[in-house]
DNA sequence: ATTGACCTTCCCAATACTGGAAGCTCTACC
DNA sequence: GGTAGAGCTTCCAGTATTGGGAAGGTCAAT
């Protein structure tokens, strides 16, 4: 069938077949004689299978992983629970992150007036005029400023210190996507 | 002061002050005579503000409105009060997303013995064979695979049908990086 | 004079796509 | 047979927000 059947019954679009291609996510499809690509129905479940995968948030790189477990007839679940438990722990991360920024939030939207007059408990909180709240300082005034996913959620229970999850350093262990050099 | 010293008293590292700079958000910094660009006092406060503001999880683009309102003696809190709140709304969007993520996957790895053996519910669901459990319905099976971060989260409250924040379309106020056609 | 720290610009990498242009192929219709 | 329109191909660029590094100019101290 082609690209775009394929698409229409994985619910992954062309484009984005053709760049799960391009990185090496998916094998390369076959071609036929006019040079479109031609999938069967095996190709579909691979790709409803990443399209169900990237809905439960997990990477590209992930998906790859799982896919490889998936075609592994002689994997361990042990290792797709890992793959799975150390998603679950990111976004455990990236809510406790959320909730941070959000509790302060609403704190100073909380304290705003929200009328027509200038004077504003964000703006002064932005600007570093600290109130006497103690939010503030539970959002980490760490003194350098990490790059925005990886804000310090730190406080998701009590700091523990000890940052579990890697997640920064890493080969990427997918092909590059094409490099014109070749 | 160079940027150096801007940097550090700001928390912002240079190289996000310069791009910073090259988008617009903040202005261009005056240059002394050896082209180096030179800081006030001011300006800091001013990366200060953005710094802590993206601590917040504002959008660069949510940021310089910010900083337009903060520099605006006459601004109505009301205004910096909206863009608060439609802040905490995207915030309240995106953990519903990841704690319907968490759920499901929760549930999978529950049922997922992670053993030597590899049967796997894990990758069962994945692979679309659906066991008995209501949760996969849960997680929006819209057909189509929206952005990742764009996910229907919906979910948020009770479905509001009206999507309040707009942050999708919508003109980049910001001038765009450098381009190399100059 | 030289070293090392700092500054400049420019390009590339990462994430996970999406959009569009230019051009080829296929199908249907007249 | 010709043509229109849909679908396919590749390649380039853009999204948001930095970080890394190269090549080269500047400054302060030795």
């Amino acid at each position: 069938m082609n690209i775009g059947t394929a698409s229409q019954r994985s619910g992954v679009p062309a484009k984005t077949i053709r760049y799960y291609e391009s990185i090496g996510l998916v094998r390369s499809a076959d071609r036929r004689a006019n040079n479109y690509r031609d999938y069967s129905d095996r190709d579909v479940e691979t790709l409803r299978f990443v399209a169900r995968a990237r809905k439960l948030g997990f990477s590209v790189k992930q998906c790859s992983v799982l896919l490889a477990l998936w075609h592994d007839r002689g994997r361990a679940s042990h290792d797709v629970k890992a793959v799975a438990l150390s998603h679950v722990e990111e976004i455990d991360q990236r809510i406790a992150e959320l909730e941070s920024m959000r509790r302060l939030l609403v704190d100073l939207t909380a304290r705003c007036q929200g009328d027509s007059r200038p004077d504003c408990p964000i703006l002064d909180d932005l600007a570093g005029s600290r109130v006497t709240h103690s939010q503030r300082s539970a959002a980490g005034e760490s003194g350098s400023i990490p790059p925005c996913h990886a804000v310090a959620g730190a406080r998701s229970a009590s700091r523990s210190s000890a940052r579990s999850a890697p997640s920064r350093g890493g080969g990427r262990s997918l092909r590059r996507a094409v490099s014109r050099s070749s």
